[in-house]
DNA sequence: CTTGACCTTGACGTTGGCGGCAGGCTTGGA
DNA sequence: TCCAAGCCTGCCGCCAACGTCAAGGTCAAG
């Protein structure tokens, strides 16, 4: 699979995917002309990153699940030894989703949308975490 | 109060005052020798101003507030001319968060903690909205 | 009257996630 | 045989939200 399908078949552009490989994100072979080479793996691995850059992660905090990244995401890949960096990452994305969604309903309440209560609990089962400095 | 006491009171710096000044966030006078002076009002609009950063709005997005910005934000200034900007923002960031939210348990879900189920209602009663061209 | 804390206006630097272009390979097909 | 497509490696550009000098003016305290 060379570079343009894979950036069709994820969505997303050539330049991109040399980007996420230059930051370690990806892997590729090399065919005898110089060509990138990936296997059909890459494409989910692609499709995840995505997925977390799309929540607001940088690059930099997806490569700590760097370990997790193939298969469904959704499914499995149970005790990593990332899981420690995961789970501090997922503590920093509640924190973020928390601050976010505390704005938005400030926000709704001062559009009279929200009656001044409503915390809607925005990670239901979650440890809490402070810094990884 | 000049730009000091003010960055200080709103746990900000004058840098960054100067920057929500120049984008037309927050006004000041000026006295006899050139410094900003700020009323009080100004600590509230500019505490305001960070609450809608923080949640992830850009400054473009913010001024769209430009006009509920003073007061308590999550108490009043009801039908305001702003409201149809607010709630396309209110949307976006509806959006956002849903995304965010939807990473969350992605990854959550990968990690065991949660049963591949939940599905958390980031926003309880949110109307739908796309693009503002 | 000098020091030091604060203020002023530029203007350039930084971080992230690419976009885009230059200049040069290689290929498959007409 | 030749073209257009697709790929390669740099490398500069961009946007946001400031940080960080630089080169000064101001002012109260000592």
């Amino acid at each position: 699979m060379r570079i343009g399908e894979l950036a069709k078949a994820t969505g997303t552009t050539a330049r991109a995917l040399r980007h996420y490989e230059q930051a370690g994100l990806i892997r590729s072979e090399r065919a005898g002309n110089g060509y990138r080479d990936y296997d059909e793996q890459t494409a989910i691995r692609v499709r995840n990153i995505r997925h977390l850059l799309d929540a607001g992660l940088t690059l930099e905090d997806v490569s700590a699940f760097a370990a997790c990244l193939d298969g469904d995401l959704a499914a499995a890949t149970p005790s990593d030894r990332g899981r420690r960096i995961a789970l501090d990452r997922l503590a920093v994305l509640d924190q973020r989703i928390a601050r976010q969604l505390a704005a938005r309903n400030r926000l709704a309440t001062a559009l009279g949308l929200l009656p001044a209560d409503a915390a809607a609990p925005p990670t239901p089962r979650a440890p809490k975490a402070e810094r990884v400095p």
